[in-house]
DNA sequence: ATTTGACTATTTTGGAATAAAAGTCAAAAG
DNA sequence: CTTTTGACTTTTATTCCAAAATAGTCAAAT
């Protein structure tokens, strides 16, 4: 494994985990071979690991990419001069492109993958707290606004991304014959449906 | 598979039913064999395939017993001379002792059970409805007494029911290492506690 | 510091043999 | 005619194993 930083480095890194994030989008985690991912890059298996612990470690490299990235998007976001409620609302469309990309780059199953490999499941676990310190952040903003009512936002902000993630789960986990996830028009469609009506009544819920 | 409704017809029919309950509650529906539910009232497995036409059948019609059992409470619920909050509140509670039921007696997982046997599938679709029109019928009630705002109840109704529907799924599939599900204490209390929450917001977001 | 071929270790896959349970039916019992 | 059953076939689940694929290691080379 690399140690020093190098621009080399650098670099390679960046390679190898923009020709995993392809491989890993069209064929998902376990039907791509490391041997795979070096030939894109004209590289040796071998050499990946000189850069990356293992193939986990590159997976969960390449999802957390996108994690940073919306995490900047959302704070952008929370930053902007805009009521508390619009912010709420631009968090749940900007989730779920979130979700989308995760999706046709995994093609995991969140039920199968996430228990199981712990560096992942980790991963998302802060991504989860992340997620409600932001929500927690645009509630605390509301209230000071004057526009939400000051009950326990850490509470709420809990609740709305945990419920949140519940439906995002259910509806992903309909009609799911194999291990992988196809996420059709279809279901998008509902998510976005019941997401935003989530946020809607959330939002009247908690308005003074 | 019997077709005239004797008397005596009826007991051997609630004798298996009973019997079958016991097993599933303690071993769950892969793992109880029709051989053992024969046997549990003396008779032959033949015999049980002249009262059901399957295994899956007899299942079924337990689940269905549960869930009767629950609409006429429920139906006692929306008839009663209270709030229309309250029957909300009423049913976010006994749809939770319902469930506990529903697992003690099946530990199916929902993931793979629901999707794969048509039958029980359509038995929960159909309860499903059913839930639908009840919350429907609550809602109507509370606009009709100017207690919630007058929306599209049934848009509001079906997005509670699978809402709930959604929260219970994501904690029952929580740290699931097998196909069989325990409703630990602590998920029990969890599952109390967000559905509790998503009620009372649910309540406010839509009151007038 | 970086790369790799040759290596070992682990996981997955497929198939055949086996066991277990589901489901059928003709004949018997009442 | 209704109900029951032992003996039967069919289907499904389990086990075992060998072969293939892939993950991951390491000493030597660049």
């Amino acid at each position: 494994m690399v140690e020093k930083d190098s621009d080399r480095s650098q670099v390679k890194l960046e390679q190898i985990l923009t020709a995993a994030q392809k491989r890993f989008g069209h064929y998902g985690l376990s039907k791509t071979a490391m041997i795979d991912i070096a030939n894109d890059i004209g590289m040796s298996k071998a050499s990946l690991y000189y850069y990356f612990k293992d193939k986990e470690t590159i997976f969960t490299a390449v999802m957390e990419r996108e994690q940073v990235l919306f995490v900047h998007e959302m704070r952008k976001i929370i930053d902007a001069p805009v009521k508390a409620e619009q912010k709420l609302t631009e968090y749940v469309n900007l989730r779920i492109a979130l979700l989308q990309k995760m999706l046709t780059l995994g093609k995991f199953s969140f039920g199968s993958l996430m228990e199981i490999k712990p560096q992942i499941h980790c991963l998302l676990q802060d991504f989860n707290k992340e997620e409600k310190k932001m929500i927690g952040d645009i509630l605390d903003y509301g209230v000071k606004n004057k526009e939400f009512s000051a009950e326990t936002t850490h509470k709420h902000a809990e609740f709305f991304i945990d419920t949140l993630l519940s439906i995002r789960k259910k509806i992903l986990s309909e009609h799911s014959d194999e291990d992988t996830i196809e996420f059709s028009p279809h279901k998008y469609q509902k998510l976005k449906e019941q997401t935003n009506m989530f946020a809607s009544i959330f939002i009247k819920g908690i308005t003074a």
